[in-house]
This record gives structure tokens, sequence and C-alpha cells, in this order.
DNA sequence: CTTGACCTTGGAGTCCGCTCCAAGGTCTAC
DNA sequence: GTAGACCTTGGAGCGGACTCCAAGGTCAAG
């Protein structure tokens, strides 16, 4: 298959699958006497577990570090799930960063239309009044 | 002041500065004779508005916004009002994207030291095997 | 045989908020 | 008067994952 028809069969763009090319996570795949890439089916599985992960919120250089065990015929589920466990962390320091950021901004917009404009803990949310 | 005074005052570094000048949020100083920011004493303030903002969340461009409603002597507290609605719609946002995709990864890694490798919706953990 | 859709490449641009650089000038304390 | 800490500028680099470009080559349909 051509560069767009596996593009198309997983959802991105053919620009994406040759990035992806260039950074390790697909290999080169063999060329047609004029010079397109011709690719085999597995190319598809290929893509779409780079996919996977990216939903699972990995990175490339994640995805390509399971894939380069993977290529050695060995599952990459030990290294995945301290993966994914460290990824499990960072979103809970993430979500409670953003829970504590949205209380913040309620109660702020809380205060607001009561009357008279706050002050954040620092900085006037009004201009200096003509001093 | 002088430009690090300034930046030693807020807690952000010289350069930080000088580039919030070039973005539009703070006012060209005017200069010595050698051509050094002497910085007035509002300068903090304003200095300090912008980083109370970006502590909840508002980016630069939007900062500016508010400064140049600000700067027309008006206290920004409006717009800012509608901004911060808009922050908060995207938060909660963000929040349940992120609450999902944890609860798509415990479910994932509760699975992996049972026994065998899962599949991921769209490609498999394992590589192929010989076929 | 022409049209138009595909393909190739390397490199640049995007967004965001810095951060660092080099090469030069200035100011302060001793 | 000199060391060393400051200041100036424009521009590049970073991280991350694309996305787009130009200039050229290829291929299938009509």
């Amino acid at each position: 298959m051509r560069v767009a028809e596996l593009a198309d069969a997983v959802g991105v763009r053919p620009d994406t699958v040759r990035y992806y090319e260039r950074a390790g996570l697909l290999p080169p795949p063999p060329r047609s006497a004029s010079g397109y890439r011709r690719y085999p089916a597995e190319a598809v599985d290929r893509l779409r577990f780079v996919r996977g992960c990216q939903k699972l919120g990995l990175r490339l250089k994640e995805i390509a570090d399971l894939l380069a065990v993977r290529d050695t015929g060995v599952c990459p589920c030990e290294p995945a799930e301290t993966m994914l466990h460290r990824h499990i962390a960072e979103l809970d320091a993430e979500l409670a960063r953003l829970s504590a950021l949205r209380a913040e901004l309620v109660e702020l917009v809380g205060g607001l239309p009561s009357g008279r404009c706050p002050e954040l803990d620092q900085g006037d949310w009004c201009p200096p009044e003509g001093r």
C-alpha cells in the first residue's frame, strides 16, 4: 500500500506517517521502482499501536522505546506497566493542579459581579487611579 | 529600578521582563543616558498583575488584552469575567478528559500483571508471532 | 497525450513562553 | 584603574507533534 492508503487506514495524514518514519517509530518501508513507499499490511498494525499508545497519553519517545522492545520479539508489557504507572501518577498531579486552579477561578468569578473589583494576591486588577 | 531589580522584585528573570516588553505586556520604559531601562515603581504592580494572571492559567495574549483595557483606565473585570468563565469551561473539559484517561490507564495496568498481554482497541501490544 | 491526483525530498513554520547566546558597552567597589 | 557584575541587541534554540512548502517525478483514467 502507498503512504496515503496506510495513512487513511488509520486516520492520519501522509505527512504524519513520514514524520513517524523520520522519528524512528516506523521502519523505512521498501520502495517501488520509482521510489514510492510500499507498505506491507503489518504496517497498519504498527501504526495503530502508535496511535493507541498516543491516545493513552504516551509520548512518541516512549512509544519508540516500547516498539524497540517489541521489535526484539518480546512483549513490551513490563516496560509499559512501569511507564503507565508513572503516567497515572503524573495525571493525578495534573488533575490536582487543575482542580485547585478551577476552584480558585470559581471563587474569583463568584466575587466579581458583586461589586468591586478584586485584587489578586499580587497586582491590581484596576488601573492605578491617577496616582 | 533596573531590569534585574524589577525581575527580582517579582521573581522572574531579566530575560522574561524583556520578553514581556517585546510581547507588548510591559510598555517600553524610559532609558538612562547609557541606554539602560529605568523602571518606575508601578512596573512592579504591572508585572505582578501579569504573573498573577498567568497563575490563573491565562495566556500572555489574553493578559495583553486585559492590560489593553486596563490601560484605557477602565477596570478589566468585565472582559476578565468572560475570559475566566471560558477558562473554567476549558478546565472542566480537560479534567473530564484526564479523568477518563486515568480510568482507562488504571483498568489497563490492573489487567496487565494477571497474565497475558492485552490488546489495545487497535494495535497489538505483542509483536506478531512469526506470521 | 493531457489532466490531475498522487509521490519524493529537505527544510521551514506553527504554537507558547521563555531561555540563552555573543559581542559589545557601563557601572560600582576596591 | 581594574575586576567583575551589570546592561544592551537581535536572533537562535527548545520541546512536541506535527504541518506545510516548493520543485520536481509518476501514474491511471479518459
